[in-house]
DNA sequence: GAAGAAATGTAGCATAGGCTACATTTTTGA
DNA sequence: TCAAAAATGTAGCCTATGCTACATTTCTTC
């Protein structure tokens, strides 16, 4: 009695089904890619980069951090001993620069776009998994050219 | 023995704090304004929403749609009665009206940027939940003249 | 108006990513 | 050197989001 005639078995349906998946990838890899982003710059910014360091840039505890890390560990990104601080194998190396890569193009593209530089890093941070290739070209040319 | 100087109770710390927890905050929203937007779009098409279209919509099983609009239910976004359709409060249905701004904005920016349409699509649907609104009324601006 | 199909609901499981509390190991400093 | 502090690890709990398998309700159709 609540629900009425439309059988809606039709249309609509199935339009986006890759968008959904891409997206719920894209969230599995944007911690990954923020991960070792991280542990990149606390590399070259001080030589080590433990459990603790993680922790204060994330403001998460340090057993999140952990787990975390275990996971990136399984996944190939990283490599730690027990007590020891956090290391980036080569493929993580890799990711660690593609990814401040891409944040770069972002933020310099937003800022060229006129955002204030605060606001612009906080939405690169957003943006910076959710571009493709195609779009990053664009911004790119965007920052050499504005005025296309 | 295996970790060594560098104590690094110093600097780095604490920089972005903000980002990250906005991140967390960002997408415990972007579930739901996906859901809101689809809600509404399937609403408009054909004047019933059913956890199945919704389902089909996001490529995933009837089960986890149930859930979600469950939660959707508690944090007041929509209604519903066993065995009955999908409706949207009235909080839901400006939550949609709003996302669904946004998109066309991020959308019709990438497209006046020179993404093909296609890839605009998807990118905008991951974009439009971490733009600020500085960075949407430069896109907005952007789009009414490209040129500046 | 019932039988079969479709939709919805429930139980129970998994993973990711949060947490606190407590245990262990390493580092530091008097 | 050795005790306290700091860092790391572990146990166990939570929510969000996925799933399959099975139960129930509603819709369709003959």
């Amino acid at each position: 009695m609540t629900k009425s005639k439309p059988t809606a078995k039709t249309g609509v349906k199935k339009i986006s089904t890759n968008r959904h998946v891409r997206t719920r990838r894209d969230h599995a890899t944007e911690l990954a890619e923020d991960y070792v982003e991280a542990i990149d710059e606390l590399l070259q910014a001080q030589e080590i980069c433990r459990v603790t360091d993680l922790a204060a840039r994330f403001a998460v505890s340090h057993v999140t951090v952990n787990r975390t890390v275990a996971r990136l560990k399984r996944d190939g990104w990283v490599t730690t001993q027990p007590y020891g601080p956090v290391e980036l194998t080569e493929a993580g190396r890799m990711l660690a620069r593609a990814s401040r890569q891409r944040h770069e193009i972002v933020l310099r593209f937003l800022i060229t776009l006129g955002i204030r530089e605060q606001t612009a890093n906080i939405d690169a941070e957003g943006i910076e998994h959710h571009v493709s290739e195609e779009t990053l070209r664009a911004m790119q040319r965007f920052v050499e050219k504005p005025g296309k």
